[in-house]
RNA sequence: GUCCCCGUCGUCCAGUGGUUAGGACAUCGCCCUUUCACGGCGGUAACACGGGUUCGAAUCCCGUCGGGGACGCCA
């Protein structure tokens, strides 16, 4: 292990980080925020930055994901010099094209003793693990696999039966590793499971595939989430068990919804589509993530005084400023809450200070743009007889706060309650759904049958919810011309205001 | 439940043994103003608790409590 020293880091090598991404969905505010986080890092260095695409979950993967991605990184303003996009000396940065590495890379562990095949189903596991949590035991792999002959093996591959590879770490003793942020962090080995690293599919999971790349590609500092850090023992058996130079590792904070839970879709909008649509600008929301943990310094009274700083100049700053000043020792390790009532109050000090012609540009190029007008016309063509109604009737695809009363949204033969409880299974529906109006039409009307919802009563509601009103363009249209990201945070907004008013009303 | 991490106003951050515990957002009041917003001024509001260490603890140590994360053939 590397032995305790304040000195300057033993490795010379150049600073190189990265950010790994799933394309499993829309673009996360989390990623953004530990891509800037890693992209600070590499800039104050004179380091590298690189993009990796992790896609080995086929699963969840989502075609469209990984161009949102760089979309929406790019749209924050992060740039990358290594990636599936630009290239780089390191590549393939996508997992999914790394395979043969990874295989390469399994062999060797079991060669040398260090992982095993196992042949258990996945159904058989849960079933174990059922019955550990009935019985209050931690759940975990009981390791059955490790006592498997060489000739049960055999057998069992000669059989064509599908396995696993599974990481064999030691009965005995514990692993300790240093977090850059918050010092030694050590695990008794029998709290780490026997992890999973090449699935029956042949893929690799995050786990293997993360060490392996992270080690090819170079990596010095690994930079992510502190969600991470109970599955970082394995990680440094594995570089262990490969005889590599371990990177350094810093747990970052987790951003939080208002709760303090882990921010998750459900509770808050964590997709950067859904600011960019809403009208967020790229350089308001990449300050505010600057804000979460506390990594800049405020500025000094001889600052405030020689610049002629505002007080709350301190919370306002560039990227530029960033690389300036962002310190990672500064890092409050308390996870920060996702305020969004702050990130407006940002949002309105960037906008106040467009001029009036970068104001008239932002607006062209997001609510009245062309693209978004083109996509709204058709709409509303047919409906009005002046172009000056057209804002009568799309008023609400250009307004952020819908709400209609209940008058509106109240269905004549149900009652409030299983009304809201509708419409949280409608959120649901959406959520699933894939953004085009067949689609759309086709869950809401699987959600109204199974509910014994009339088309009528469910669409009703849903345009209510939508437009605020009982008249409206055509629903399945507008929700695709909204968007999605808009559209599910407008039903969100719609079922928290309720549940607000319906505790008041108590 | 087990393991790990964390703990200053409602929220985001300052504070690294001696401060009237500071700023920003939010909130409340006043001013500006035809309205609203912006802007200006002011107020309410926090060291989770209990033990130590120390002349002195928000700051150091221990415990309790609280919050969070992980415990997947997801990342």
């Amino acid at each position: 292990m590397t032995p305790e020293t304040s000195a300057p880091s033993p490795d010379s090598r150049p600073t190189r980080v990265r950010i790994a991404p799933s394309p499993t969905g829309d673009p996360h505010v989390g990623t953004a925020y530990i891509g800037l986080l890693n992209y600070l890092f590499a800039a104050q260095r004179g380091g590298e930055f690189v993009l990796r695409i992790e896609d080995t979950d086929r699963t969840r993967f989502v075609a469209s994901s990984e161009q949102m991605i760089f979309d929406a990184l790019k749209w924050i303003g992060l740039t990358w010099n290594e990636g599936p996009d630009v290239g780089g000396p390191y590549g393939p940065y996508r997992q999914s094209e790394r395979t043969e590495i990874y295989r390469e890379h399994v062999e060797l562990l079991l060669r040398s003793g260090h992982a095993y095949r196992s042949f258990e189903t996945a159904e058989e596991l849960e079933e174990v693990r059922k019955q550990q949590m009935a019985a209050k035991q931690p759940p975990r792999y009981n390791g059955a696999a490790r006592h498997l002959s060489q000739e049960e093996i055999d057998a069992n591959l000669a059989a064509g039966k599908p396995f696993v590879v599974r990481l064999k770490v030691p009965l005995e003793g514990s692993t300790t590793f240093r977090d850059e942020l918050r010092g030694e962090i050590t695990f008794d080995h029998n709290n780490v499971d026997d992890q999973v690293l090449m699935k029956s599919d042949g893929f690799p999971t995050y786990h293997l595939a993360n060490v392996v790349d992270d080690h090819l590609m170079r990596i010095t500092d690994v930079i992510r989430a502190e969600e991470w850090i109970s599955s970082t023992p394995k990680h440094v058996l594995l570089y262990n068990a490969f005889g590599w130079e371990l990177p350094k590792f810093w747990h970052m904070p987790l951003l939080r919804n208002v709760d303090k839970s882990k921010i998750s879709k459900r509770k808050n909008p964590v997709s950067l589509v859904y600011y960019r649509e809403s009208g967020y600008l790229p350089n308001a929301m990449l300050n505010f993530l600057g804000l979460m943990g506390g990594g800049m310094a405020q500025p000094t009274e001889q600052e405030i005084v020689s610049k002629g700083l505002n007080t709350k100049e301190g919370d306002i700053f560039s990227l530029a400023e960033m690389k300036e000043r962002f310190d990672f020792q500064r890092i409050s390790l308390g996870g920060p809450v996702f305020d969004l009532v702050k990130l407006k109050w940002l949002n309105g000090e960037y906008i106040r200070r467009q001029s009036p012609d970068e104001f008239f540009q932002t607006l062209r190029q997001t609510l009245f743009s062309d693209a978004y007008l083109r996509a709204v016309a058709p709409l509303v063509q047919e409906r009005i007889e002046t172009v000056g109604q057209f804002g009568d009737m799309t008023g609400f695809l250009f307004s952020d706060n819908v709400l209609p009363p209940e008058s509106v949204w109240l269905p004549k033969k149900r009652q409030p309650e299983e009304t809201l409880a509708f419409a949280a299974e409608q959120l649901t529906a959406l959520e699933a759904s894939t953004w085009d109006a067949a689609s759309i039409e086709a869950e809401l009307k699987k959600l109204g049958e199974a509910k014994q919802w009339s088309v009528k009563e469910n669409f009703m509601l849903l345009r209510a919810i939508l437009s605020g009103s009982l008249t409206s363009p055509p629903l399945m249209e507008s929700l695709v011309v909204f968007g999605k990201a808009r559209s599910l945070d407008r039903v969100r907004r719609f079922l928290e205001t309720q549940k607000k008013l319906a505790n008041q009303r108590k």
